[in-house]
Formats: structure tokens, sequence, C-alpha cells
DNA sequence: CTGAAAGCGCTAACAT
DNA sequence: ATGTTAGCGCTTTCAG
């Protein structure tokens, strides 16, 4: 920078305001301090920009599973609207890990993001969040929300969109219905006390899939069987194993219902080593559409989350916040859609 | 920091010290500094230390397409590594646009990321990177090489890969093999000029993909058919476009060989929309073996490639490189496998 | 072992 | 419109 403002004959400060483009400059020397500037191989230090100015024009995004569809779309939602507004993205998994995501959180704040999209692993701990806020930088949550903060977050309205699955296959002749998600079973009482469609504060995606599940069935008149709901996890293998056990008790479930795509393509191999006929013998309703699930034997029905969007709109609002800070929070619940293909069979009255 | 010294009645260096880790401190104060911090809640700005060190503990990954789950994969590998060793990711995508890729390697470079991985678009553009090296920051190649500079690399033997692949569907008795790659129709011929098993510098993993193809047919003195080679692109419906016109022609080939997941699985739709059945009526290989592809129907036949791997060597010698700048430049090939499942029919002698 | 002072590369007031 | 002077928050000599 030194050397640029020499070899144009400016000073520091002129040659700083030419490339920096702030303050007042001649057109005249702006061209000079350039080219002197490309001559030199003059790359600015965003560092010390960024020290001074505070702005880093980079926003944090905290995701649970970057292998997993739905967040990869998310991200490109984001990604897409944050790039148009001359953003970029600095990215962290944190494979589900309380204590990775709090590291990352802080990470990324030592960075000097201006604001973070986080997809929270625990409701209650938010501490890391809570510092963010403190320090100026807006945070907006995906997927899930969170306990003990007022904070934008943008999602679908799981409730609604289990019980929707659930009413449709009752519809269809169901009675037995099973449900694998990644819920530990101790909070299915917690689940099945749930009376009102509005989903309480903090909980989760699958907690949600859940109550709307039990809804779904109680709407029917049935009961909920807790020997039909299970753990899936958040690993394949564990998942595989919990949809054996469900497929393998004496009067085995008619239909599944599956929380996340991992949770359905596991329940979808299980079937198949089991050996049973999907969907003649056992139905399977899963949440997700991914690329693949049209193309399986049979092709998957689905509740489609609107990824991409919620992603978009996430960064959207993260924009906002951090263009103006106040406004009170939001939480945004996107549409899902129910895609019927063919995994779910019509049963005739026993 | 200033009240951090003052609270604990030393000097902002001797807090800084006790902070940052590094100088003489004695244990008494460095106790009691931190404490101090404690109460005062102070969070160090990792920018102004960088600016100083030159230190960012961050490493950029530049990858052309986020939804691949290839590249996931593969920034998985690199995140586990790079996070051993205290290194953060900044991660961009550039969706095979050159000048996105520029750009973003550019953001990263202003961000004083300490390297780069990435999956260049366009071999023959590399100023972008020729400039990262000359700024004493050193880029490790995945999946593509480069023309121009000598950079470490990782990726697969592409020749070989579907070489080995051609051998095997000549073996079950095919004569009429179809390939569709990202390849432009007018790179065939100098994939047809290829004859060493030696990679020429610059080619894509579609160019030796398609070079290996060559080779396996000439290898069993079968000739290339020019009108079987087909540019699938980068989106699903050009890919779907492309696998329709091959399977329509009048002499159809009985098998397909596809150079990536997207071309692989929009490959499968158009042999279901054309009612084809698979693999009786046309066999497909594929590249890459997704989640899915042994659960759809057929289950599919792929070459796999160790992306995890991939990644997680990416990161080590880019890694090596930042500890030690020196040692000649390295290019792995991590080895293929083939993976029979249900996609390959034999067929009896004409 | 600790303190004082200098400075990283840049921006932001303030002059001129 | 341009130059001068501070100073961002930290690390790093260099004294003591």
């Amino acid at each position: 920078m030194i050397d640029v403002a020499r070899k144009a004959g400016v000073s520091r400060a002129t040659a700083a305001r030419a490339l920096g483009g702030y303050g007042r400059v001649s057109a005249a020397t702006i061209a000079v301090v350039r080219t002197a500037a490309e001559e030199v191989g003059y790359r600015p230090n965003e560092l010390a920009r960024s020290m001074i100015t505070g702005r880093t024009r980079t926003i944090g995004v905290v995701i649970s599973d970057i292998e997993n569809q739905f967040f990869t779309r998310v991200l490109r939602g984001a990604s897409d609207v944050v790039r148009d507004h001359g953003y970029d993205l600095l990215l962290a998994n944190t494979d589900e890990d309380a204590v990775a995501e709090r590291q990352m959180v802080r990470v990324m704040n030592g960075k000097q993001v201006e604001g973070l999209i986080v997809c929270p692993v625990d409701p209650d701990e938010v501490d890391h969040l809570a510092e963010t806020l403190s320090a100026g930088r807006p945070v907006v949550l995906i997927d899930r929300t969170v306990t003990a903060l007022q904070l934008d977050s943008v999602g679908v309205d799981n409730r609604r969109a289990t019980h929707d699955a659930v009413s449709r296959l009752i519809s269809r002749g169901h009675r037995r219905i099973g449900i694998i998600s990644g819920v530990q079973p101790r909070f299915l009482a917690r689940a099945l006390r749930q009376e009102s469609s509005e989903p309480a504060p903090g909980e989760t995606p699958s907690e949600g899939r859940l109550v709307g599940y039990c809804q779904g069935l109680r709407e029917a008149g049935l009961g909920v069987d807790e020997a039909l709901v299970v753990d899936g996890g958040f690993h394949s293998d564990q998942a595989r194993q919990a949809a054996r056990d469900l497929l393998s008790i004496p009067d085995r479930p008619t239909a599944l219902l599956t929380t996340d795509s991992l949770l359905t393509i596991s329940a979808l191999q299980a079937i198949r080593n089991l050996g049973l006929k999907c969907p003649q013998e056992v139905s399977l309703l899963g949440f997700d559409d991914a690329d693949w699930a049209s193309l399986v034997e049979p092709p998957i029905t689905v509740i489609s989350q609107p990824a991409y969007e919620i992603g978009a709109r996430a960064a959207e609002f993260l924009l906002a916040r951090i263009a103006d800070g106040g406004a009170a929070s939001q939480t945004v619940q996107l549409p899902t859609t129910l895609i019927e293909r063919g995994s779910v069979a019509t049963i005739g009255p026993a």
C-alpha cells in the first residue's frame, strides 16, 4: 500500500481512499492509483480493514449434518441470497454435538462474522448464542427453535405435517402406524400431553413431528401404542436396527412414518433385509424429498420441506437485522407438501 | 483487554501474554488474569491477532457443487483432519462457474486463509491460484488437476476406473456401450488420440474417464462409435435429455456408463421414462457410490471413489505444506472400487 | 518475569 | 480533493 502510494505519487491516505472507494478522490487520481496498485500487485488486507470498520461481510452458518441433503439445500438458498448482497459464508458442521456447536460458534465470533444462521443442537443450551447476540451479532435459527432466547427462526409446521400425514395414512385404512424419529422414548410422555396445535417453545422438529403423529392418531379416535414409537438416532446403523426391531414385533405396524431422510433410507433398507414387500406388507411415508426418493422401488411418498426457501428466508432475515437491528423477532413456518408416490398402500377394512 | 489488565492489576502486555499463551508469565498471574477475563467477559479479537501473527488457522475450500455427495464427503474428510489440527474451514461453492471461482478464491485470500483446497473449474484458468501461491499460501487440488502450475493434487485414476469398467461390461457380453459424461463432444477427438495410460496434465476427470472408456473399447478390438458419446452437462434436465437421446437412436447401446452421480440418477430417470427395463434392456454403470445407489431398483453397479479419504489426504498435504513450504509437489491417485450390484446384465453372444 | 513502547495495514476524523 | 494524525486490538521487541 505504501509502495502503491509512492508509485502513484500520492499520500497513503489518498491511495487508500482510491482503492477502498470511500472519501473524496478525483477520478484522475483513482486511475493513477489503480494502475500503480496493479503494477505492484497490491492485495488489500481485509483483516486490517475489518478490524477498523467492524464489517467482515461474512456470515456464519452452523448446521448439524452436512451430508443431509436438506441442509445442503438450505445452505444453497442462504448462499445465493447472501452472495447477492456481497456477503460470504463461513460454514461449520456440528454432527449434532452440542460442544462442537459451542466451539464453532465461538470460532465464528472470533472471526467477526456479522451474523449467524444456526441449526441448534440443544434448545436449552444457548449460552453461546446469547453471547453472540450480546456482541451485537444477530442470530437466526433454522429448522429448530430455542427456549430461552427470542430469535428469528424459519422452519415448517412440523406438527401439522405429520398430523396430515397420519390422517392420510388412516384414510387409506391404516390403523397401526409406527414412527421412527430422533426422539428418545422418554419424551413420548411429553408429546402425548401436548393437546394444542401451537408448538411449545424449544420443541425440536422431531418432537413436533411426534406430537403431530399423536394428534393425528387421537383425532381419529385411535390410541398411541408406545411400542410403535421408536428412536432412530442419528446414525444409519442405529436407525436400521430400530426399524428392524419395530418391524419384528408380533403385531407389526402396517405403515411407518420416518422423520428425516436418513431414517427413511434406513427404514427402507430394513424392510428389504426383512424380506417385506413395500407397500403391500408395510407402507412407508418419509420426511424430506431427497433426490433418490422417486427412484427407489417403490418410489417413496414424502412430506417435502421447502429447504432452499428456508435457507433463503433465513439469510434475508439475518441481512435485514444486520442492516437494522430493531424489529421484533419472528418465526416463520413455510408450508410442507405431501407428495404421494408409491410407498403407501390402501388397506381394506379388516 | 484493557479492562482485564486493570482488573487483574497488571499491564496490558502481561494480560495479553497470559491470555494468548506466549512469552513468559508466572502461573500465578496467569490465574489472576484468567479470572479477571472471565468476569469481564473478555473475548479475544482473532482479527487483530491474525493481523499481527499472520496466522488465521483457517483453510479455504472451494468446490464446484455442494449438493453432490461426493464433495460433501470430501468436505467431511477435510473438515475432520483440519479440526484435529486446530484449523477451521471456510467454504465456497462455485457451481462450475470459473468467474465465481476466481472471485471466491480472492475473497478467501482477503480473509487470509492459510491455504486453499480447490476443485478447479477450468484447468487453464489459474491466475487466481498462482496469485494465492505467490502470496505464500499453498494450494492443493482435489478431483481435478491444472495445466500450468505444479500443485499437490489428490484424486483417482480416472482412466483406469472407466477402462476397468468397460472391460467388465465387455466381459459380460456388451459391445455397444454408451457414455454420458460432462465432456463436450469436441473433446472426443482429443480423447481418442490418447494412447498412453498416463493422464495428460490438466486432464479433467470427465476427460480421463472418457479416455479410459475409449481405451477399454480399443483393448477389446472395438471401435469408438461417436454416436454413443454424449455430453450430460451439469444440470439434471440436460442430463436426462442427453440420456433420452442416446437411448432413442436406432441401434441403441446395451449398456450406459455415467461419469458422476447426477448423471447416473438422470440416466436412470430417462430409462424409466422411456419404459426400458434395466438391466434387461439396458445396463447402467455409474460413477460414485451415493447412498441411494443400492436402494433403487435395480441397485446400481458403481465405481466408488474414496471421497472421504480424498478430502482427508488433501487436508493433510495442505497442512504439511503450511508447516513446511518445501517439498516437491505430488499427485496422489487413490484406488477406486467397482461395486457390482444389479444394474449390469450379462448378454449372450449374438 | 513484567512493563513500556512500537507497530501490523488499514480507516476515520481533522486539517489544509 | 488531498495530506496529516490518530488509533483499531493485539503481538512483539526491548528494557528493567
